[in-house]
This record gives C-alpha cells, sequence and structure tokens, in this order.
DNA sequence: TTTTGAGTTGTTCGA
DNA sequence: GTCGAACAACTCAAA
C-alpha cells in the first residue's frame, strides 16, 4: 500500500468530549492508522458558555486531555474563529482530512459551512459525524416530508426508524501528533475565582466520562425502573442526572439508549427513553427555528403583554420569592449548577405566569446558571412551559406551586434541605408558611418579611393575572 | 382535498 | 374526600 501524500488527520472536538462511541474520533484514528498517519485533536472554546457550564467544560477538558494522554494522544486548545483555526492545523499538520460532530446550534452550523469553504480551497475533505443527537434531523420527517412540530408523532416516527445499534470502542491507541502547541486550559480562566462559587458544583457533580459512565451505571441499576413514577419526586434521587454529561458529550446519546434499552420493558425504561427522544425533539426545533432562543415559535406571542419587574425577577433568581418550591429550586440550580425537573416546571411557570416576566430572562438565566446549559432544550423547553411553543401546554395550565409541592414533596425532604429558615415547620404549613398563624410560625423559628419573604405575590392573584394577560394577547390587545 | 383523531407533566369547581 | 367536567379552540399528522 502506498503511503499517502497527506497521512495525519485532524478531528476537531466540540460537543462530544469523550473517547468511546465517539465516531468523528474513530474515523480519525482508522484513517490515521491504516495510512500510518498521526492523529491532531483539538478543542477551540465555545466562547457563548454561561459561567456553570464554563467551570464543567475545564473539568470536563481536563478528563479528556487525561483520557487521550494515556493513549499516547494529545489535546491542542485553541481560542479564536474555527474557519481560521481549523485550516491553518490542519495545514500545518498535513492533514488530509477533518472529523467533527456534526452539530446543530445556529453557531456552529455557520462555522461548519465557513470551515468547509475554508478547507476545500487546500484540498483538505471535511467529514461530520452523527454523534450529539440519535438521529439527523432532517431524517425524521412526517409523511408529507416536512419536519415535525408534535411531540408524540415525532417520537413514534424515531422509535419507528429506531436508534442505531453501533456502538464504537474508544481506541486503544490515538497516535498524537507532536510539535502542535495549544493555549493551556488554565489560562482560559473558566473556573470561578473572587469568590469561588463552585464549592456545590464541585460536591455535586464528576465531569468526564468516567464520570458520566458511573451515573449511567447508577441509574440502570435501579432507578431506571422506577423512573416513570419517582422522576417526579426532587427529594429523592429518581433521577439519572446524566443531563450536563450528555450535553458535553462525555456519554453517547445512543449508548444511554442502547443500555437503557437492554433493561427490559418496564414503565420506567420506556418513560426514560421517551425522556430521550425530547431532547431529540428539541435539538430537531433548533435546527428547524435557529433563532429559538429569541424568538416564540408562536408568532401571536410577539403581542404578549409581559411585565417589566426586575426586582420580582431578582427575587425569583436568588431564591426569595417566599414560595418555598420555588426558592428550593432556584437555590438549588445556584448551589449544584442543576435543578430536578419537575421543580424546573414550577419554577419556570411562576416567573412566566405569577410574575408575567419574559420567558427569555428565564432562559438567560437558566444560560448561565445551569451546567447543562443546552440551547435547544433550554430555549425548547422556556417555550414550552410559556405557551408559545410548537407543541406547547394550553394557557390555562397554570402550575400551583402549593399544590405541586404538596403533591411532590409532601415529606418536605427538598425544600427543607435548600429552604433551611423554615425547615421547622410542620409539612401541612412547608409549602405555604402564610397560610400558618402566627403561633405556628413563631415555634417554628420563622417570622414572615424577616426570617423568609412573605410571597412576592399571591397566588390567585398570579394566576388571574396571567389568565387575564393571556386573554388580551388572544383580542390582539 | 377533506376528514378525523389527538395533543408531556394542571387546576378549580361543584356535585 | 373523591370524582368528573370545564377550561378553548386550534393545529398537526395521517388516512
Amino acid at each position: 500500500m502506498s503511503k499517502a501524500a497527506s497521512p495525519h488527520t485532524l478531528v476537531w472536538l466540540r460537543d462530544d468530549l469523550r473517547l468511546a462511541d465517539n465516531p468523528a474520533l474513530y474515523a480519525a484514528v482508522q484513517t490515521a492508522l491504516a495510512q500510518g498517519g498521526k492523529i491532531l485533536a483539538v478543542y477551540i472554546l465555545d466562547e457563548n458558555l454561561g459561567n456553570a457550564a464554563r467551570w464543567w467544560l475545564h473539568h470536563s477538558l481536563s478528563r479528556l486531555a487525561d483520557d487521550l494522554a494515556a493513549r499516547r494522544g494529545a489535546l491542542v486548545l485553541k481560542r479564536g474563529d474555527p474557519a481560521v483555526i481549523i485550516p491553518a492545523l490542519a495545514h500545518a499538520a498535513g492533514a488530509g482530512a477533518v472529523h467533527a460532530a456534526r452539530s446543530f446550534t445556529p453557531g456552529l452550523r455557520a462555522a461548519d459551512r465557513a470551515v468547509d469553504a475554508a478547507l476545500k480551497p487546500l484540498n483538505i475533505a471535511f467529514h461530520r459525524h452523527l454523534s450529539v443527537s440519535l438521529f439527523a434531523p432532517e431524517r425524521i420527517v412526517t409523511k408529507a416530508g416536512g419536519p415535525y412540530g408534535v411531540y408524540t408523532p415525532f417520537s413514534k416516527a424515531c422509535f419507528e426508524a429506531g436508534v442505531s445499534t453501533e456502538h464504537l470502542p474508544a481506541p486503544e491507541h490515538i497516535p498524537g501528533l507532536t510539535g502542535m502547541t495549544g493555549e493551556a486550559l488554565d489560562d482560559w480562566h473558566l473556573l470561578p475565582t473572587n469568590p469561588d462559587w463552585a464549592g456545590g458544583l464541585r460536591a455535586s457533580w464528576t465531569p468526564g466520562e468516567a464520570g458520566a459512565e458511573a451515573a449511567l451505571a447508577r441509574f440502570l441499576a435501579g432507578p431506571v425502573q422506577d423512573y416513570d413514577e419517582a422522576r417526579n419526586l426532587p427529594g429523592k434521587p429518581g433521577t439519572s442526572r446524566l443531563s450536563p454529561h450528555v450535553r458535553f458529550g462525555e456519554i453517547s446519546p445512543r449508548a444511554v439508549f442502547q443500555r437503557a434499552s437492554a433493561c427490559g420493558q418496564s414503565k420506567g425504561v420506556q418513560v426514560f427513553l421517551k425522556e430521550l427522544l425530547w431532547r431529540e425533539f428539541s435539538i430537531n426545533l433548533l435546527w428547524q427555528h435557529p433563532d429559538l432562543r429569541r424568538v416564540p415559535i408562536r408568532p401571536e406571542f410577539n403581542k404578549f403583554p409581559w411585565a417589566e419587574a426586575p426586582d420580582a425577577l431578582r427575587a425569583w433568581q436568588r431564591g426569595q420569592t417566599g414560595v418555598p418550591i420555588v426558592d428550593a429550586g432556584m437555590r438549588e440550580l445556584w448551589r449544584t449548577g442543576w435543578m430536578h425537573n419537575r421543580v424546573r416546571m414550577i419554577c419556570a411557570s411562576f416567573l412566566v405566569k405569577h410574575l408575567l416576566i419574559p420567558w427569555q430572562a428565564g432562559e438567560a438565566w437558566f444560560w448561565d446558571t445551569l451546567c447543562e446549559a443546552d440551547e435547544a432544550a433550554n430555549a425548547a423547553s422556556w417555550q414550552w412551559v410559556a405557551g408559545c411553543g410548537a407543541d406547547a401546554a394550553p394557557y390555562f395550565r397554570i402550575f400551583n406551586p402549593v399544590l405541586q409541592g404538596q403533591k411532590f414533596d409532601g415529606d418536605g425532604t427538598y425544600v427543607r434541605e435548600f429552604v433551611p429558615e423554615i425547615a421547622k415547620l410542620p409539612d401541612k404549613y412547608l409549602h405555604c408558611p402564610w397560610e400558618a398563624d402566627e403561633k405556628i410560625l413563631t415555634n417554628a423559628g420563622v417570622r414572615l418579611g424577616r426570617t423568609y419573604p412573605h410571597p412576592i405575590i399571591p397566588l390567585s392573584e398570579g394566576r388571574n393575572n396571567a389568565l387575564k394577560a393571556y386573554e388580551r394577547m388572544k383580542l390582539g390587545r
């Protein structure tokens, strides 16, 4: 076999920070081995990440660099315009091809077009691989050939199409190209200092491929079987807690799907697989609507009478609304960089409906504080709660945070953990301290307005305001 | 083209 | 305490 003129290969890693079941890396290694060449693995900093995601990224990259080094590979870190960096590196390295995961965020789609255009004149091929999603978006279409706008038929089409059963092992040797220098991870200052607010994140998470594997193994060893019920209880470890791992591609979505599928046919497994397809649906929606983060899918919502309420927004962000389940959720988010899904819906509904604050403000806060912040899932989910999404809940579905708290955190485990100043209240009043009489409050050491806020708005008033606002929007006033 | 069935996660009210 | 109906119409997807 004759040696190719350009035996080396560049793999551009982005939201696929793993070695196992990584099609771009696998293809690059195969090519390099066949040609007797080396691998140049590159990561270019995503400058638009929120602060919690930056913390996660630092650790994920650090682990990935270690994992690559253990296989004689190396990771080159760069910052700047991919359309400049990738062609320059590929050219300097003498690479014959560039491999990357196919991405569906507007930023990376644009970057890919530019990279592709810049590589062409250099006669360097640019290969993209299905990796961050289960299906290519254009593959899941209606019988009429168009994209889906409703989740249930979308999910049925996905099940019918079938998730790939392929699994690519982590390459044993990833012969790294030496002599290529990048930036130092520490110089990116992705970790907070002055103050270091990441203590709660460190206590909650193990970023990296091994951490992702451990989280999946824990979940599949038991909780997945009861997932259909237990996922709604924020005081219990009934969810997978895989979201940030999947977000950064520390584990492939198809590996998660395959291994959960292998756990049987229980309701819990079925519901979990459907959750993976919600992620898929969000990716598909972002692909259809690149401005999903800003623009409501239902155009009538451009006329929605949102409120300008900076003080209320700040109270919500800080977990000081005086509504316990909302405050618990917002504090969990702030402390750990994650929030239980049931509570996300309650907190989001409260912001958008009771307070009438634009969903984009909530989206922005989650973007900054969620480790897993993901353009597709975050925007699509906020639009769903706000009622302006493609497949949104009816407007009169307004979560009552007291009922939700009593139903899903009846013993108060969750609220007591994150709102300790009211922890001594009896269960009956834990979710509605304003309904307790003075004696009960005093016995619990609670002084409303002093040790814990009065509710920022009476719940019935917030509900009525939301209904009135939707009515005004419908009338176009 | 027209018709038909269906649509993540809820709340309130009144019997 | 429990249960069913009302809350509203509209759009999507498939036949």
